[in-house]
DNA sequence: TCCCACTGAGAATATGATTCTCTCTATTGG
DNA sequence: CCAATAGAGAGAATCATATTCTCAGTGGGA
């Protein structure tokens, strides 16, 4: 008796081959219904947000509307931040991606630049109904204070395109001296989304995407 | 009896002036004391917050501090957040005042903006201990999702500045034609504010003043 | 079949804001 | 100086939410 429990405790990397691959199988199915527990209340989550326009869900109606309990929930998220958490890693990672493909359309650097900076502002802007829309304004300036860290580890995707855009920018010789690609990319994502947050404030003068590029890109200055 | 309860209630505007003037008298006497002791709640918060660096507080606190009750707190704000409100209004004016100070320093257009830019975004990064820090981190942009319209108030002080300024750059003809003062104003006035927000988040390329003046002067692109 | 990690249901706790009740006191009109 | 009244203090009560805990299953895998 002490032995066999003491077997998989004291020799645990000297395990038979095939005693690993059936933890691991079982393992795994235990990580696939896990997954779609998980999902299930990403899904619920979103839905919910879509509808009353905002992250002040309550974690009951997320449990709810997911059919399943308090208890589980608490079981995979560690609390209602990992919750939004996870959704807008999601948001912004998808988000990278299709603007990255907006990018691949056009030919030229400082076009595709230009298509990003100005889509990015347009789904951005908070006066707009979108399913995703509460995480970008509401959880999105919340996190940049409380978390700054998980703040950059979201944003990095998008860092990355923006980057990748500067660098060629950079390469072609078409970035002002003294700007490295990497500052420049970062500078310019951020007054991108940050204006477009307060776009809708400005009254009868919503700012305008093209605006914004002609700012990012040559300043207020006259040459 | 009959006129005498009368005459002040069916004739409020044919009040003898003396009447007029006692009453006055002791509603303003009334005045200065509910004066007080919003001035000793506001003190009491302002502390605190210096304290825990952060507007977490509660109003229990905030109570306890200033020795008087929350019956009275509920009598003299609709709420923490109108507290909140109050503090922030009144930083924001102070603040925009500072920097008009500054600016007035400077004999030449450029310069004046120049040192308002850089001071702003000094004085707005988050990684720095100030008594007023947690206002312009956590409250500030919460308040710009949760009531875009108070926000505007409170920012117009500041936006006054950067709008005069920018109206003498584009009087001495240094604006980039295409840009009317005010939009410059607002547009760089947010674009310091916000990027000094996330500034202290770039790990170990915190942004620059000076980086800062560059790219709201001149953009990104080459000429 | 037996075991156990995982669930559901929902009660219990914790934290804060906001409201309410009751009592007390200072101001004010007379 | 007295009485009426508004405003203030103390602190209990209420509400809304997140988070934790208890208990009784239950389904998958050895």
């Amino acid at each position: 008796m002490a032995q066999k429990a003491d077997q998989p405790v004291s020799a645990p990397s000297e395990e038979p081959a095939w005693k690993q691959r059936a933890v691991e199988r079982s393992t795994q199915a235990a990580k696939r219904r896990a997954e779609q527990r998980v999902e299930r209340f990403l899904d619920a989550a979103q839905t919910i947000m879509a509808e009353k326009g905002t992250t002040d869900f309550t974690v009951q109606e997320v449990v709810d509307r997911s059919r399943q309990s308090l208890r589980s929930f608490y079981q995979h998220f560690d609390g209602k931040h990992e919750l939004l958490l996870a959704l807008f890693e999601d948001a912004m990672s998808k988000s990278a991606d299709e603007l990255r493909a907006a990018a691949a359309e056009k030919s030229n650097p400082l076009d595709r630049l230009r298509v990003v900076v100005e889509e990015l502002f347009e789904s951005s802007r908070p006066d707009l109904t979108g399913s995703q829309r509460p995480l970008f304004t509401d959880f999105a300036l919340r996190l940049l204070v409380s978390h700054p860290a998980e703040m950059r580890v979201a944003n990095a995707p998008l860092l990355a395109l923006f980057t990748d855009l500067m660098q060629e920018l950079e390469d072609a010789n078409l970035l002002r001296s003294g700007f490295k690609a990497r500052r420049a990319a970062a500078l310019t994502m951020q007054t991108v989304m940050f204006n477009a947050q307060s776009s809708g404030q400005e009254g009868a003068h919503p700012l305008t995407a093209d605006e914004i590029w002609d700012f990012c890109a040559n300043g207020f200055t006259l040459s």
